[in-house]
DNA sequence: TACGCAACGAGACGGTTCGGTTCGTAAGTG
DNA sequence: CACTTACGAACCGAACCGTCTCGTTGCGTA
């Protein structure tokens, strides 16, 4: 990953020219959005974001590497897409916050799950971006969780059944499980039913 | 989805003319499993899959209504993929049995994986395709675990922290998730933590 | 103010890939 | 032998990618 700002020291902003259009950029977020919500993701091509963006091909490819990587920063602008991490003082109350939150952001912007789906999709088709993927995107998510457990941990109130890397497991196994396999909303129901599984112990 | 044999009331066998070939529809779901399986599923076109398993593409589109049936198919044969439900006659017995099955059985056939994540992206850009595999593949799994977590239930051993459908999002999630999200392999140290999740009572 | 430079929208281009159909042949059935 | 259906191969058109070339536009600098 040496592209991009990892050019020496000062990134240089531009000289000369033509700046980039903050427009353009804008645009055609909106359109890969739009278009994958509205026409599923096996419709979101190059050429059909750039011609529904008002846009020429050359600008999407001079800002981007590759599909997934707009759907990724269309995803990560969408909302303040950063959940913060939870301080409750108690792991009930932090997995619950965390779980409210989540749940909350999906329910709240609809294009949401339609981009996750999208994105987990271009990962398994393109390795290379996959690997993008998990790096910038999900260990961050899960990372919000095992935060959380290793400090319950810490104040020894984490069950005994419990351990931080089963719970992240859980939490995003089940989250991404019903937005790919089970048509099935985030609703209280669900974050009742994980909070006390996690929170329960012997 | 009334194709195939929703002929009437009886499946006529074939009455006459050329059968169709057995060998080339093994060919078929070999040649599908070996290129997801070495190239990954963005190289598995019906093109190629006629061309590995030296075929007219004609004789697929004869056999199968679409990609992913192929797979499907391919994955039903890869093992006798059905995971008897266990009955050790406690929740805990039944539920460690169930993980180390599906364990066992993806570590023994490699290509099952690849086959799996195959066929989750092919639900996603294919909706009509996504509702069989929902139908037919991903609810019997589930409902092998909510069978369980009934029965244990009403034996009186099932915590008061779980219910039947949470023990199957928890499940299946944490697989799917690991199939698809993290390269991280399904060995004992992740049953022992799942079962013990699911197993431990206030 | 005038000039130069880079980005812009639009679209042409060559190339590839793919889905779906057509064609003449092969293999069974009666 | 006549008939029927499946077979492999070849063909066709559409879609798309990534590049390139226009003439144009906007910003910094001379």
């Amino acid at each position: 990953m040496t592209t991009g700002t990892a050019d020496g020291a000062a990134p240089p902003p531009r000289r000369t020219g033509r700046p980039r259009s903050q427009d353009s950029r804008d645009a055609i977020l909106l359109a890969a959005t739009e278009i994958v919500a509205e026409q599923g993701y096996a419709a979101a091509s190059i050429e059909k974001i750039a011609q529904r963006a008002g846009v020429g091909k050359q600008t999407i490819y001079r800002g981007w590497p590759s599909k997934g990587d707009i759907l990724l920063e269309a995803l990560t602008r969408k909302a303040d897409l950063y959940i913060p991490i939870p301080d409750e003082g108690n792991w009930p109350a932090d997995i619950r916050r965390l779980l409210d939150d989540s749940f909350a952001l999906v329910r709240r912007a609809p294009q949401i799950p339609d981009l996750l789906r999208a994105l987990m999709v271009e990962a398994q088709l393109d390795p290379v971006f996959g690997d993008r993927f998990r790096t910038n995107f999900l260990q961050h998510r899960r990372a919000a969780v095992t935060t959380l457990a290793d400090r319950a941990a810490q104040r020894g109130d984490l069950p005994a059944s419990v351990n931080a890397d089963v719970a992240a497991d859980v939490i995003y196994g089940v989250i991404w499980y019903r937005l790919l396999a089970v048509p099935a909303p985030f609703d209280d129901r669900l974050a009742d039913d994980l909070a006390t599984l996690l929170t329960t112990g012997p």
